[in-house]
DNA sequence: GACCCTCCCCTTAGGGGAGGGTC
DNA sequence: GACCCTCCCCTTAGGGGAGGGTC
């Protein structure tokens, strides 16, 4: 028969917001038992052990497995109590940090595929675009690379070297400079970057001339001229470098015929002469 | 012999913040296999490859498995990303909620142990304290309650039941109303309450004599007696009610006789006749 | 010497029954 | 009928070798 104000196992993990076998597991590992074993051999646990699971929990949520924290149970103190708590607080403080990251990254992905949910691809437009974040590469150099990717390469080592606090997790797009543009040079990208938040550089805002083509990786010569033509035949001139994008890429499609590239030119209308 | 661009596994790893044998993992449950195995039967992973590691390590992060993942991928078109990431953003959203909460919850923990790293159990002291934000129960009744226990326990199911968006991890102290006080009666708590930032009740801001001793729960009777003596003495009367708390319990002490308890009770100075 | 491969065994925190007793 | 018990088996995402080949 339960004494006066003792609570069942179910009862105990509903107002504990655990399960059952939870209860059970902390049981048979010596991590909480119950104050108390009735005579039919049933387990009853009283009403201060709620505060003991609640810390038991968070200190779960923060990744410490139930051996490291049935330790601490068995060293308690005030002041092991304090120093541990206000540690665990610095470490929330961390996730937090981490699952703002990550959100970003998510928001950044979603705002790039539904930037071309209405897209026609036929259409080159003339827009203007406000300044967007991003993290850009040194100038690339083929003299010493040998291929495309040992640049993308040298791109990812020398962003993980000099910048260790930015996580790696963007998709890494081309930058073609103005010159090259102007000379209908789109041979090589001179540098590449990815759109990140907390970049330090900027996609400038400009006017630009913008293009889309289907299909896999590599293949933008043509759409650079059809952009560039568009940009002669309609009173405009290049103003600015060129930047080109996968906005539907291989994280949300299966066949490269279904990737989308997107070129944008900064331009300008031609003065009158 | 590689080609141009490709990375070994452990270079890919480094590059992607993981390990080489959570690469191995994946390659082993088809979730992520390199571009190439070569001759020698080496793992070869592309750069383009980088951005799907870091949409499976977010996923993951957000506690989906890697089935689910896998079967993600192989369903994947920009408006299932779309939907997906968008979900994902408000996942992520109520995960930092919780954080929060436990970092309220530990600050609080925190904070009543280090209320009292200088206390002197022998000293009553006056002092003004500021309002503080508290979840208060309903009046306890007595008459149908068989215990103390009964009571609390009908304090957490209410509170369960009546404030579904407040986690009950915070430890329970009792409230004793002014008249109870005023005729010396400190049998048995007139209310519940607990910290909690969010609460929409207040301890509130007064002059309150507080005392403490040491020692396990239910035995309080002298400390009130001394605090009332104080009170008397010392040019005080009694203007609000009275909270006990215990600042060192379970949490942090093994043995209760090192349980710290803490009265105080709501005074202001006496008016000259 | 540093790096790669393929087995194969091990772990944490429970969840899911089966089979039987208790309120 | 709802709840409790014990026993036993199962899972996810890798980590840790051992034993042997490759750069």
């Amino acid at each position: 028969m339960p004494e006066s104000g003792l609570l069942s196992i179910s009862d105990f993990a509903e107002l504990s917001r655990t399960t059952r076998d939870t209860l059970l597991h902390y049981d048979r590992i010596g991590l909480l038992s119950p104050v108390l074993r009735g005579e039919n051999n049933y387990r009853y646990y009283s009403v201060s052990q709620l505060a003991i699971v609640n810390v038991i929990r968070t200190f779960q949520q923060l990744g410490m497995s139930l051996e490291d924290i049935a330790g601490l149970r068995d060293r308690r103190t005030p002041e092991l109590a304090d120093s541990v708590f206000k540690q665990q607080i610095e470490e929330i403080d961390k996730k937090i940090k981490e699952w703002v990251n990550a959100r970003k990254l998510l928001l950044t992905l979603q705002k790039a595929i539904s930037s071309v949910s209405y897209v026609d691809e036929r259409e080159i437009t003339v827009e203007f675009l406000s300044a967007e974040a991003i993290v850009l590469g040194r100038l690339n150099d083929y003299s010493r690379e040998r291929s495309d990717y040992d640049t993308l390469l040298s791109f990812y080592r020398d962003v993980s070297n000099n910048y260790p606090g930015f996580d790696l997790n963007y998709p890494v797009w081309a930058m073609y400079s103005r010159d090259k543009l102007e000379r209908k040079d789109w041979s090589n990208p001179d540098r590449y970057y990815f759109y990140n938040p907390d970049g330090y550089e900027r996609r400038p805002a400009s006017l630009y001339a913008i293009g889309y083509k289907r299909g896999g990786y590599g293949i933008n010569s043509d759409l650079f001229e059809r952009i560039s033509d568009y940009i002669d035949e309609n009173g405009y001139e290049i103003s600015g470098d060129a930047f080109e994008e996968y906005p539907i890429n291989e994280i949300c499609a299966i066949d490269d015929k279904d990737y989308l590239i997107r070129i944008m030119i900064a331009v300008k209308k031609k003065e009158p002469l």
